[in-house]
This record gives C-alpha cells, sequence and structure tokens, in this order.
DNA sequence: GTCTATACATTGATAGAC
DNA sequence: GTCTATCAATGTATAGAC
C-alpha cells in the first residue's frame, strides 16, 4: 500500500498545472486546488512556487539521466547500445511528457542556484551520449564527423516529443522511440 | 530610408519579452517601456496583450512556411531538395531563434481562433516536408519506412535549436544548419 | 498619439483561529 | 496541518487631459 503524502500530492498537482500553462501561467491556488486544498495549506509543505518547480525540474532531470545512463551500460556493442540509448530517452519523453515540458521550458524560470545545480544533470546527459558515440567511432564501427552535434541532435529528438506528445494519441511511445532509434543508427553507423 | 511606426516598434519590444520570459511572464509595461512608450500607448496601437502574440506568431509561421516551401521548390532532385529545406528549416530556427520561440512554445497562449489559424501553417509545413519524403521514394532515391514520423523528426532538428541557440554562440546556424541537412540525407538516403 | 492617473482583478504569500 | 481572511504588490486595461 502506498501513502501518498500532503506534499506529494502538491508536486503532482504542480506537474499537472506547470506542463499546462507553463510556470508563469500557473497560480499557487490552482495547485492548491487541483491538490484538493486551500492556498494557505501549499506554503506549510512548500517554501514558495519556485521551490515546487525546483522539485518538479530536479527529479525530473534526475531521472533522465539515469534512463540514459542506465541504457549507456546496457551494451558494449556500440550500435546496439545507441539504439538502446536513443529508445529509453525517447520513450521516457513520450511517457512523462508532462514532467520532461517542465524540465525543458521552464529551465529559465529557475532561480539562479537551482539553474546551475540542474545544469549538471543536463551535462552529464550530454555527455553520456557524446561519449557513446565517441567509443563507436573509435571500435571503428560508427562514423560521426561533428560528435557533439550530432549527440546534440539525437537527443533532440526525444527532447522534442514533450512539445507535443499526448497520451493515447495516434502514436505510442514505443513507436516513436522505436524510430528515433532507427533513424539514430542510419545517422551514424559507418557503411 | 526605412520607417519603424509605433506599431511595430511595439512588435519588436514583444518579441524580445516574449522571447525572454515567456507570454504569461511578460506585463504589458514591460513591451511598453522596451519600446520606450507609457502602459496606455500599447492599447493605441494594440487591441491587448495576445492580440500582440498573434501578430507575432501568425508572421513567424508564415516565414517558415515560406523558407520550407521556398527549399521544396529549389530543386527536383529528392536528395539536393531534401538537403535545402533541412538546411534553410533549421538555419531559420537559428537566425530567428526568439520569434521561433514564441512561434513554438507560446502556441498554447493564443485564443482558440488565433491558434486555429496558425494551426493550417503548421500542417502545410508537415505537408512539405512529407511530400518530399515520399516523392524522394517513388523516384527510388530515399528509403523512408515512415514517412510521416521521418518528417516529424527532421523538423524536430531544427524546431529544437530555438531551445537554446542564440546568436554569438560557439556555433554558427550556418554550422548546425550544415549538420542538420547531412544527417537527413543520412537517415533517409537509398543504400 | 502620447501622457498621468487610476479602476478593478488577481497575484504570491502570511496571520491567526481551530 | 488545515482552514478563512487578508495584505501588499502587481496584473491588464481604460479614462481623460493635452
Amino acid at each position: 500500500m502506498t501513502t501518498i503524502t500532503a506534499r506529494e500530492r502538491l508536486i503532482n498537482a504542480a506537474v499537472e498545472a506547470f506542463a499546462e500553462k507553463g510556470f508563469a501561467g500557473t497560480t499557487t491556488r490552482d495547485i492548491a486546488s487541483r491538490a484538493g486544498m486551500s492556498p494557505a495549506a501549499v506554503y506549510v509543505h512548500h517554501d514558495s512556487k519556485e521551490s515546487l518547480l525546483f522539485s518538479v525540474s530536479l527529479d525530473g532531470h534526475r531521472r533522465a539521466l539515469e534512463v540514459i545512463t542506465s541504457a549507456a551500460a546496457s551494451s558494449t556493442d556500440p550500435v546496439n547500445r545507441l539504439r538502446a540509448m536513443v529508445y529509453n530517452f525517447s520513450l521516457w519523453h513520450a511517457d512523462n511528457s508532462r514532467v520532461g515540458r517542465i524540465v525543458q521550458y521552464e529551465y529559465h524560470a529557475l532561480t539562479d542556484e537551482h539553474r546551475a545545480e540542474v545544469a549538471t544533470y543536463r551535462r552529464d546527459i550530454e555527455k553520456t551520449m557524446q561519449d557513446a558515440l565517441a567509443d563507436g567511432v573509435d571500435q571503428g564501427v560508427l562514423d560521426v564527423v561533428d560528435v557533439p552535434g550530432t549527440a546534440f541532435s539525437l537527443l533532440s529528438l526525444g527532447v522534442d516529443l514533450v512539445r507535443w506528445f499526448e497520451p493515447g494519441g495516434s502514436r505510442s511511445g514505443h513507436e516513436l522511440a522505436t524510430l528515433h532509434a532507427d533513424l539514430a543508427v542510419r545517422m551514424t553507423r559507418l557503411r
């Protein structure tokens, strides 16, 4: 049996609201009412609207990094590894499009300190993808002229899903992630 | 000699502000002060904050469609045509990253009527890319299993630039657009 | 067509009772 | 830890003088 605390209910409400209306467009009253509480109750569990955003953003960044790190460790074959990394990264963004939207589009709304903290996760995500490409080139299996640029482009495929993906739409996350993984291999495989 | 009207100065100010702080995070006072005017002067030239957004968004959508349509007409060779389309679409998003950000990220902030109007431009952009891929397959030059999905992915490369691209950064728009065009050809060329 | 002044609603956050 | 009531600041938009 899982107990959901008031603090967590507020975070879930914030995810809904921020993803739907953006951070600036969301009122603390909206968050409170989605959580079934009064406006004042928000501040018993969270310091401010921004600290609620930081909780969502930090957790989202951590989970995205974990997804791509696990995939990177799943195989030593450069092609299979790349396929797993792109598939899982894109699938995570489809399955978590609301959190992903907050991670990507409300980055600027964080305080300077909080933004600096989540920035380290972003760098780690990019580095993980760059390292996988560079290793594939070293093993003579991949052909990648511009490793940082290509790494960024591969991540863009997943990231851009959060702009429009809605669960229950005409295409499943699995379908899109599989497409992205196929395209990634075509983009980088030595011919 | 180009004369800039007060109306245009306000639009330029709105582009700056909306791109920097988002639509909901921008105040009409901020727009007015960036244009060197009083808050009240805004309403002499524009009906509301949302109508200012609509002006920016509609013009941005039109220009993006024009860019990809011109590129589509620039060649009948599927590979050269695809290269031109992806190059010019990505370059436009790099060169116009502030307008592009408003086009992409403030779509939901438009009224229902205004959103429906710009939606037609979005469909045309997607259709233009899909048609180019389908024709390349018909000519036996391209190998694209999922035409709509691949078209979307190619557009994503350019669109995602607006999330982070800043003029004067370490990579030029030309450099990124060239990379995207190369990746596009690798993704779709028959081997 | 610009301004100052302001109407009126809503905002993030707090006070204090229970 | 929840509520009602409220504060001070700020929001969009308008009124009316020049």
